[in-house]
DNA sequence: AGATCTGTGTAACTTAAGTCACGCAGGCCT
DNA sequence: AGGCCTGCGTGACTTAAGTTACACAGATCT
C-alpha cells in the first residue's frame, strides 16, 4: 500500500501518519455479499473502507435484519472503532454491497495515533459523527414516517450510491425495510402510477428526476 | 470546581486533567424543564453532566418529538462534542429532567486534551461509543418491537432511572413514544390486568419486581 | 417442448395503532 | 356548594401494515 494510493481515499492526513498506515494496515479483500462484521463478534482491528462499499444492518434477535447505511470509500466503520477499545461484541452486521477492499488498523495503533497526528482525531470523530447522524436519520425516518415515505427515502439513497437503476427484488428492499413482500410490491406499483419508477424483473428503475422535492 | 469533587463524577481521569477542568470548565446550572440544547442550535462547547439527569429527543420538522435517552452524571453529551468540532447545528433537543449542573469544556481544550491525555481520549470514545449503543438499542426497539412491548422498554428504563413511581401522564408518555394518549392508556390497562403495575393519577406504580424477564 | 423456479400482482382478510367521541372522577377555585 | 379543568377509561370507527392465498409471466433446465 503506498502513500499514493491512500491518499486518493483518505486525503488530507499527516504524511507520516499514511506511512504508518502503510506500515501497520494490513488490506483484506470481500467479495460481493460476503460478511464483514457479524453480530456478536469480537473486533481486534479497526476498518478503513478504500474500495467498494459496505452495507451495515442492525440485527434482530429472531432473524430480522434492518439496513441502516451505506460506508463510502475513505469512511471508516464506526462501530469496529469503538469495540476495538474494549472488549465488546459487535452489536451491528456490515456486509460487502460490492466487492470491497479494506484496510485494518491494529487496536494498538488507535491510541497512539490519537495521540501523536491531529489528522487522525478528526478522521475518528468526524467518522464518529457522521455515523451518529445516520443513525439519527435513521431514527427519524422509522419514528415519524410512514412505510411509503421510508420506501421512497429508500429508494433515493440506492439510487445516489449505485444509480437509477435498482437492482433489487422487491423481497430484498422488504428485508432492509423489514417490512413484507406483498407491502413493498403495493406501494412500489403505486409509484409507478405516478410516475416515478418503471419496474422490471429483478430491478427497479427510478425515473422521477426532480432529486430534492419530497 | 475542585479535583475532589469532579473525582466524584469523572473517576479515573489523570491529575492534571482535573485541574484542567477545573481551570477551563465553566459551570451551568438548569432546573427542571428548561431546554440545555434546541435542534438546531450551533454549539460552542462540549457538555459534561455533574448532577441531575438530561432528557434527550429526536425532533421532528412537525413538532414531534422521540425520547432517546438519558443522560447520567459522570456522562457527556456525544451530541456536543459531536457539533462542537466543526460549524455544525445540533440535531436533538436535550433538556434537564431534573435540576442539573453541567460542566461547560471550550471546544478549543478538546483537542488539545485529546493529545495529551489518554484518560480524557478514552473518556470520549466511551462517551461515543455508549450514546451509539444507545441510538442502535433504540432503533432496534422501533424497527423490531410493537408498541406494547416498547411501552414496557419505556416504564423500565424510568423505573431505572427514578424508583418505582413513575411520575408521568399517559399523555407525556405518549409524546415520548410519539404515539398517542389512548392508545397508551389502553396498553396501560392491560399492564395493570396483568398486575405489572398500579395506576394512579399523574403517576404509575412499577410493582413487577422480577426485573429480569420479558 | 414440457417442467420447474423465481419474482411479481392482487384480492381478501386480520391485526396494530391512531382517531373521534364521550363520560367520569378527583382536585382546585370561587 | 357549584363550576371547571385535567387526566383517565372506553367503545366505535378508520387506517396502515402484515398475512394468506392464489394467479401468472418470464427465465432456466431437461
Amino acid at each position: 500500500m503506498t502513500t499514493a494510493q491512500l491518499t486518493k481515499s483518505f486525503p488530507g492526513l499527516e504524511r507520516a501518519l499514511y506511512e504508518e498506515l502503510g506500515k501497520e494496515g494490513q488490506l483484506k479483500e470481500f467479495r460481493e455479499g460476503e460478511i464483514i462484521l457479524r453480530k456478536g463478534q469480537f473486533i481486534r482491528s479497526a476498518v478503513l473502507l478504500l474500495e467498494g462499499t459496505i452495507k451495515l444492518y442492525q440485527e434482530d434477535e429472531d432473524g430480522g435484519e434492518f439496513f441502516m447505511y451505506y460506508i463510502q470509500p475513505g469512511e471508516a466503520c464506526a462501530v469496529s472503532m469503538i469495540c476495538s477499545h474494549e472488549q465488546e461484541t459487535s452489536s451491528v452486521l456490515a456486509t460487502a454491497a460490492t466487492d470491497s477492499t479494506v484496510l485494518l488498523i491494529p487496536l494498538s495503533c488507535m491510541d497512539q495515533w490519537m495521540s501523536h497526528y491531529k489528522s487522525w482525531r478528526q478522521f475518528v470523530i468526524q467518522a464518529y459523527r457522521s455515523r451518529y447522524q445516520e443513525l439519527l436519520n435513521t431514527i427519524s425516518e422509522i419514528a415519524f414516517r410512514n412505510m411509503d415515505d421510508r420506501l421512497e427515502f429508500y429508494l433515493r439513497k440506492q439510487v445516489k450510491q449505485f444509480g437509477k437503476i435498482i437492482r433489487f427484488t422487491h423481497q430484498e428492499i422488504a428485508n432492509d425495510l423489514n417490512s413484507s413482500r406483498e407491502v413493498i410490491s403495493r406501494l412500489m406499483k403505486k409509484m409507478e402510477n405516478n410516475g416515478w419508477v418503471i419496474l422490471h424483473r429483478n430491478s427497479i428503475e427510478w425515473i422521477k428526476d426532480d432529486f430534492n422535492a419530497a
